[in-house]
DNA sequence: AACGCAAACAACCGCACCAGG
DNA sequence: ACCTGGTGCGGTTGTTTGCGT
């Protein structure tokens, strides 16, 4: 499975740096070091350690293999449904689906995701459409309407007079990002807003979600929202799976699923 | 038993970001 | 304002193992 065997040593020129495979020696001087001395810098630690490795190979090897309170083994069931949903929403973000699995490394899921789930859900994708309940309201005369479970996506021309994101109802704030709800098991998923005005990474599965929507009408406005409207939000990073939480980099606000400031 | 292929996963690489000088 | 070094992240690679033929 892993590169075991594999120690070459290439020279860069000022010192002998070794690569591939960790042997058990080099995993106790590294614990043994930072036990000892902490983390304070992994480029200038190596030589103290009596390592011959860089910086950034011992890092890696701390964050993803000999860390305190790493979980080795078998991803559950639980976990994997966690990294489909998490995935569907945030993308390719491993560091922060990571964080939500305490003890799995972001490598690990990942490989995981690369070996195990990718083919899967690309599979489950094509056989079963997805029968999450969403209903878009794009009507400008109707623009602040918003029944939960649902999506109200505000219509362009009302985005530019809304005043300051504090005044903007919280569920059309998030629509009006220029981003999209999803309401999925009753849970309402809210992307990040584009700054680029262009679909990527878990904005673009969200995109694809949403034109495999059966009544999904109005896919041409959402579209017609992303470019302009980014100027009217603070910059905002939403948090997703258990709820929308809606993040402002300058107040750090936290909204709930009935639209409550705390 | 031998071979070939695919799966698994640790480790490497390149890039971006950030802080400090 | 620019440069440099450190760190973190996502993509990719390299090697072993398992399984089918």
């Amino acid at each position: 499975m892993a590169r075991y065997p594999r120690v070459d040593k290439i020279s860069n020129g000022k010192k002998t740096v070794k690569k591939g495979a960790w042997s058990a020696d080099e995993d106790r001087k590294l614990v043994a070091y930072i036990m000892r001395y902490g983390i304070w810098n992994w480029t200038h630690m190596v030589e103290p350690a009596g390592l011959a490795r860089t910086g950034k190979s011992c890092r890696l090897r701390w964050m993803n293999y000999l860390r305190p309170n790493i979980k080795h083994g078998n991803i559950t069931k639980e976990e994997e449904e966690i990294i489909i949903n998490l995935h569907r929403v945030l993308g390719k973000r491993w560091a922060t689906i990571a964080s939500r699995l305490p003890g799995r490394t972001d490598n690990e899921i990942k490989n995981y995701w690369n070996t195990h789930l990718k083919k899967r859900c690309a599979q489950e994708k094509l056989e079963m459409p997805i029968a999450c309940d969403v209903k878009v309201n794009s009507n400008p005369n109707n623009n602040l309407t918003h029944q939960n479970p649902s999506i109200a996506i505000l219509h362009p021309t009302e985005a530019t007079n809304l005043g300051s994101p504090r005044d903007i109802p919280v569920l059309h704030a998030s629509s009006l990002c220029p981003s999209h709800e999803v309401v999925h098991d009753d849970k309402i998923l809210v992307n990040r807003w584009h700054s680029r005005g262009n679909m990527m990474g878990e904005d673009a599965n969200l995109w694809e979600q949403l034109q495999s929507l059966k009544d999904f009408s109005a896919i041409e406005d959402l579209e017609g929202i992303c470019p302009n409207s980014g100027s009217l939000l603070p910059s905002s990073e939403c948090m997703y799976s258990d709820g929308v939480y809606f993040r402002d980099s300058q107040d750090d606000f936290t909204i709930d699923l009935w639209g409550n400031w705390s």
